[in-house]
DNA sequence: AACAGTCTCAACCGCCTCGAG
DNA sequence: TCTCGAGGCGGTTGAGACTGT
């Protein structure tokens, strides 16, 4: 049993949108509002099914829509989005204010799933490739500098994986450089080099929640075998990045990083007591705060994001779902819900290069 | 200049969800 | 509870642009 096709009609267009109807489009949205897409395009004047009508409004004609370059911290949220919600493009859409999901996924298909596998990281799963260990790349490959190795491994239909460390790799791809090796400048750079060069803060940034999710596992680990110090802290050396962090494009992310990470909290802001009784050194207040802040549902949280810009994000809503599903007074609960999901997802970076931090 | 290969992204397709009746 | 339909979502396509030879 097949559902029946919705843009059925005779003499109904396709393709490529004419000036003229998304004047029309757009003249009739204005004085009528949104909705009822199905009867539009007759009150309106076109030969469009509704459907088309509104995806032509809403992932290009809608006024507050923002088009262009991403921004590198705009890269960070998808990346880090995705690793925590796959292809829940509606969903990353909405932590991005005025980009569409078409947009986040075109980008994302035609741009940073190539930076991840160039990385040497599995875009799907964000775990490092199989093949990283491959002995069959060509040993030249090693050595391509970022203006050749975008078109030649893109354009590539067998794109070769990187055998590489992460942390190499982006020496490797990201250092702009010309073909004899001498930097190129900016002016002389295309777009494309000059996302590549902005990329290489969205890897650096990575790198660094790799580390953190590594310390904090590792800490995890040993206090489930109850070899952990009560006054261990395994949040200074992250956080203390964090603070020594000069490139002010991250600061929108380090602040969602922050708050979305209770054990960051502690370090961060010292003046704060931690309550070191307990077995992680996890101050309570923080960690409630915490689950305040993201357990909730999504939908409730849409104004929220809207007026915090991108707001506080729920790249950990999974774990934060699940473990706010919890009592918080139930610690124990509380604390084995959030340990389970770092040490379900901590596992793919045990092959990162942290030297670089 | 011409051609071929590749990339980009707007638009389409078909399935899913959810609310109304 | 079931059916229906509108709207939403994610995957895919293809025309035009771009780049290299």
């Amino acid at each position: 049993m097949s559902r029946k096709p919705c843009c059925v009609g005779e003499g109904l267009k396709k393709g490529a949108w004419t000036t003229e109807e998304d004047k029309k489009l757009i003249s009739y949205i204005h004085e009528h509002g949104e909705g009822g897409w199905r009867d539009i395009p007759q009150k309106a004047g076109l030969k469009r099914c509704g459907k088309s009508c509104r995806l032509r409004w809403t992932n290009y004609l809608k006024p507050e829509i923002k088009r262009g370059e991403f921004t590198s911290e705009e890269e960070q949220i998808i990346i880090m989005l995705h690793a925590s919600r796959g292809n829940k493009w509606s969903v990353i859409a909405r932590h991005l204010p005025r980009r569409t999901d078409n947009e986040i996924k075109n980008y994302w298909n035609t741009h940073l799933k190539k930076r991840l596998i160039e990385q040497g990281t599995d875009p799907v799963t964000h775990k490092p490739l199989a093949s990283n260990t491959n002995p069959t790349v060509p040993e030249n490959l090693h050595s391509l500098d970022a203006s050749s190795s975008d078109k030649q491994y893109s354009r590539s239909s067998s794109m070769p994986t990187m055998s590489c460390p992460p942390s190499s790799c982006f020496n490797t791809v990201f250092e702009n450089t010309s073909k004899d090796g001498t930097p190129v400048h900016e002016d002389d750079s295309l777009s494309r080099k000059k996302r590549f060069k902005k990329s290489s803060s969205t890897s650096r940034l990575l790198n660094k929640v790799a580390a953190k999710a590594t310390s904090m596992k590792e800490a995890l680990s040993a206090s489930m075998e109850g070899s952990l110090n009560a006054n261990t802290s395994f949040s200074n050396s992250f956080s203390e990045q964090i603070r020594n962090e000069e490139d002010s494009s991250n600061a929108s992310l380090i602040n969602t990083l922050a708050e979305f990470d209770p054990f960051l909290q502690t370090t961060l802001y010292p003046e704060h007591e931690v309550n070191t009784t307990s077995d992680l050194g996890i101050d309570q207040d923080y960690f409630s705060h915490f689950l305040e802040n993201f357990g909730r549902d999504d939908d409730h949280n849409e104004e929220h994001y809207m007026n915090h810009n991108y707001g506080h994000d729920l790249l950990m809503s999974d774990v934060s779902q699940e473990v706010s599903s919890t009592s918080v007074d139930d610690q124990d609960n509380t604390i084995e819900g959030w340990s389970n999901y770092l040490l379900d997802h901590a596992d793919f970076i045990h092959d990162m290069d942290y030297d670089s931090l």
